[in-house]
DNA sequence: CAGTTTATGTAGCGTTCGCTACATGGGTTG
DNA sequence: CAACCCATGTAGCGAACGCTACATAAACTG
């Protein structure tokens, strides 16, 4: 059992092998350039430099390597997302918020957030895998709003479940082209 | 030019005369139970007792029919929203709040809650027609909330908005399954 | 080396998709 | 009544869909 020995190898003239691990990454650029609803099998594979038929194989089926993939997008979204924000403590709730909603602005992150909305649908919905991949997102996000809010905050825990409550409010409503209301109602709570 | 006369004798025997007015309804009873997305021609058609053959004829093309179910279906919401509420004006922000978030998680309306996510999904991608709708549903769920606001108010116009983006957020989480973290969020806000 | 497993290519199956061409019957209009 | 238009039925087209059957070369295993 303990042998790792036997390794393949890697040819030289290209032809690397793929997997589900390597065929992720190109899958998730077609998905994030594309859409994930309209998704299907044959473009899926061309942008990953292979077929149909060996998407099927690695994965099992259509359901399955959704399933993965928007596993796969959101943990990528929660680390970008980590890493484009940093981990300084905030000063108020107000700049804590700031930071996150300007960082989800990015021109970057839209292609994510277009895909996000879609995702949180098919939570609705109930497609399988969805949901466990968006609460993922949300305890991340928790988890990170819960670290960064200012030292000296009365409450911690219950002021990071509103700012996310709020932050996920403003998103939804400048997806739909109402960004305003959220600055509004944001500016008339001080924040 | 003046002449509205020559009427069509509604025949005894069925056979109704089809108009998009009296197959939206049909057609949105459908899709609030199966689903936006994955909505094709046939399906709807059979549910409206027509065919996709006039599905067509009617609508022009999917595209169209959809622009215009997913019109109907908001306002539809709205509507029911409208008519759910009442419009007994709130003593607090907080009832207020209360009284449309407990509206919303009435069973009736989470069909529609479900199309609803479809509905913001397609308009982060873009869909003709769909971020139209989500604009409309969200200024008559402000409109209704000014109006319903406490008479005391300090802030009328922010806190209508404040409590819109609060909403929204709620009901994001929820729909991913992370309703704790609105209400305790809510909760900590004294809300 | 012989046998087995793994990764892949090639073809294609059956279904569904949006949409169109064509015919036609019945009401409207001159 | 004749001509016309409007609503509808029937058939089907070409494309895309998810997925499978079959073959096979290369790599690993004993």
């Amino acid at each position: 059992m303990a042998e790792g020995k036997h390794k393949r190898r890697a040819s030289v003239l290209a032809k690397p092998r793929m997997s589900r691990d390597s065929l992720l990454p190109l899958l998730a650029k077609h998905v994030l350039k594309n859409g994930l609803q309209g998704a299907s099998l044959r473009p899926l594979a061309k942008a990953a430099g292979t077929s149909d038929r060996m998407l099927i194989y690695h994965f099992g089926n259509k359901q399955k390597l959704l399933a993965d993939l928007v596993g796969y997008l959101t943990d990528q979204y929660a680390a970008s997302l980590d890493a484009t924000i940093g981990n300084r403590r905030a000063v108020t709730r107000k700049a804590c918020l700031a930071r996150i909603l300007s960082a989800s602005r990015k021109p970057s992150m839209q292609p994510f957030m277009v895909v996000w909305w879609e995702i949180v649908a098919g939570a609705a919905r109930g497609t399988p895998g969805y949901r466990d991949a968006a609460q993922r997102v949300m305890t991340q996000l928790l988890d990170w709003l819960e670290n960064e809010m200012p030292a000296d905050d009365p409450d911690p825990h219950g002021g990071a479940r509103y700012l996310l409550t709020l932050i996920e409010g403003s998103q939804m409503l400048a997806v739909v082209g109402q960004q305003g209301i959220a600055q509004d109602g944001l500016a008339a709570a001080g924040l």
